[in-house]
DNA sequence: ATGAAAGCGCTAACAG
DNA sequence: CTGTTAGCGCTTTCAT
């Protein structure tokens, strides 16, 4: 790397000390005009830039926010990821952004080559590993070590610091309603998350709206599928019972999958079955029929989390209470539960 | 933030030097197997990090790469931070990333907020803005700063440094070359990205295929859409020729579009018409019909560039000359243009 | 108006 | 074996 001038050479080049040279370029009133001048043209067109890691050392801050998402092809997060982006570029911070592939150790290393330092925050959705193996030192380290902390979507109760989720229950529990009140009799749900805090709450939305339109609610329309399951002979296990009419994904890409396997089953959606799916991806609006969806406002919880953090770092002194904000959804009505007259 | 403990405060604690408990944290032989331990356990107990910034004074490095891409909602360029993301994480780099949203202004300001020392590398794929001014200061003085540089995708070839593309070119060919062997007679282009490197190139494949294939180009056929003009517009006055029956998309989502507009027009994909596209993303295959496209193979290529790049990084005494790298895309045959017995 | 000195946290050459 | 010193690039008192 070709070597950067400095306030040294600066100050070399005229005879002068570095501290002048450090107040012509701050164009203090110490400094004489002719000096401050010559200094700040020979500056400029040498294209003098001050070194920030000098002078992060010296402010003990780096303008810069970790950002761990467990996945970025998954629409949400690159929503959230969007969101953060925003306002941390527009309040001068820098992102290092990581990406934890759902791994706890990567999670781990991560954390770990990150928080030495050169981090003024962080702002992390978990990774499903981690919420498996329900392990949260390296985040509490973290947190005892004074890096502030905002959590979203993907969080824990065990761990106290600002945290951003939707109202995941209630979302399920008004998508179940929606099934129903659009005609659906029997309602299964399909989980490929039921390892993660959210996909746990989802369930629960989904059962409480069965309740209350005294339905049955029935272990066996409850799939959960794991890592290592075929989606494909889970769903049509299910499926074997004709009778089910409604479909409650808990995330996009289950109900994409499900909608084509059960359009090759002959199904005709909505009139044999209804689609609604967590996660309003891109793609959703496109297929045929289109899939009803609960937008999860990603860009916004991004914005979120940003603000919270940087508030955070930024008024460190008043030991604020945590909080734990929650974002509405929006249900987006599409084909996939079209109401039949 | 709680301070967190320095070489300064455990060289108090025992009253040695800030120099001795450095080489003791090393496992000098140069100190005492006692005062070792009792330093390293007391460091350890008291979680004693580093500081990451003093080390990045000293070395003159931060192990960090700044990466520049226009949108991460583009699956291509997901893919590509995706490889970026892999090696630089492999390699013990950070990742700095800032999503330029295609503005010249958001490019040039990041560039100058990372590239103030605080960052090893960069690695860009230009804002649409930014090719369309062709204004690449901000870039050639990142270069005579020093900063090594490796460009992707959307590239200039008046910048000098380490490059990777694909082959739109030639993909493009194949892919138009694809649609006639699959029978069509008459084949339209649909470009929404006539102001990028990339779109021309593709535009030109487009071209030579028909040439090659004895059929005439006709300038009509080729649509270019800029951002201000209505798609659905644009391409029912082109489909007013009925006699078209093959579309070339020059990107993913125009596809998309223009597969739900036909099919609203009630054409018969691919009997009536087919597609094919340029990008690879996930919605493709789900569509009815699925969408064939050229997959560029982003992780490839983001995995490719952070290679290049921390190589450069590393070895920099070498000056080594800049090379442009090739990547060959893949055509991925779906639906949209099977071919008609 | 300018400069000397201390210090941010750490390393490394050199002394003792 | 341990300590002193200088220095990475910069800012900020405090002298002069």
């Amino acid at each position: 790397m070709k070597k950067r001038i400095t306030l040294k050479d600066i100050a070399q080049h005229f005879g002068v000390s570095i501290a002048t040279v450090s107040k012509a370029l701050k164009d203090s009133h110490e400094i004489s005009t002719s000096t401050k001048t010559k200094i700040q043209d020979y500056a400029k067109s040498n294209h003098y830039k001050p070194n920030v890691t000098a002078l992060n050392l010296l402010n003990k801050n780096t303008k810069t926010i970790g950002v761990i998402i467990p996945n970025i092809m998954n629409s949400f997060f690159a929503k959230v990821f969007v969101g953060i982006e925003n306002i941390a570029s527009e309040k001068g911070y820098h992102l290092v952004s990581c990406i934890s592939n759902e791994s706890y150790e990567k999670e781990v290393k991560t954390i770990d080559l990150l928080k030495h330092g050169s981090l003024d925050g962080l702002i992390i959705s978990l990774a499903e590993e981690t919420q498996v193996l329900q392990n949260y030192k390296h985040l509490t380290n973290t947190l005892n070590e004074g890096i502030p902390m905002v959590m979203f979507d993907r969080i824990s109760e065990d761990i106290e610091c600002d945290k951003i989720i939707v109202n995941d229950l209630e979302s399920a529990f008004q998508a179940t309603k929606h099934l129903i009140l659009s005609g659906c009799k029997r309602v299964g749900l399909i989980s490929v998350i039921d390892n993660l805090s959210v996909g746990k709450l989802r369930v629960e939305g989904y059962k409480k709206a069965l309740q209350e339109c005294d339905m049955r609610i029935e272990e066996k329309l409850i799939v959960r599928i794991h890592k290592n399951e075929d989606f494909e002979t889970a769903l049509k296990i299910v499926l074997a019972d004709k009778t089910i009419d409604g479909l409650l994904c808990l995330e996009e890409s289950s109900a994409v999958n499900a909608l084509k396997l059960i359009k090759q089953m002959d199904y005709k959606i909505p009139e044999d079955m209804s689609i609604a799916c967590f996660t309003n991806g891109k793609l959703l609006q496109y297929l045929s029929p289109s899939i009803s969806a609960i937008s999860q406002h990603g860009k916004h919880i991004g914005e979120t989390a940003a603000k919270m953090l940087i508030d955070r770092i930024e008024n460190e002194t008043e030991n604020k209470p945590y909080v734990t904000k929650i974002v509405k959804t929006s249900l987006i009505e599409r084909d996939s539960t079209k109401k039949l007259n």
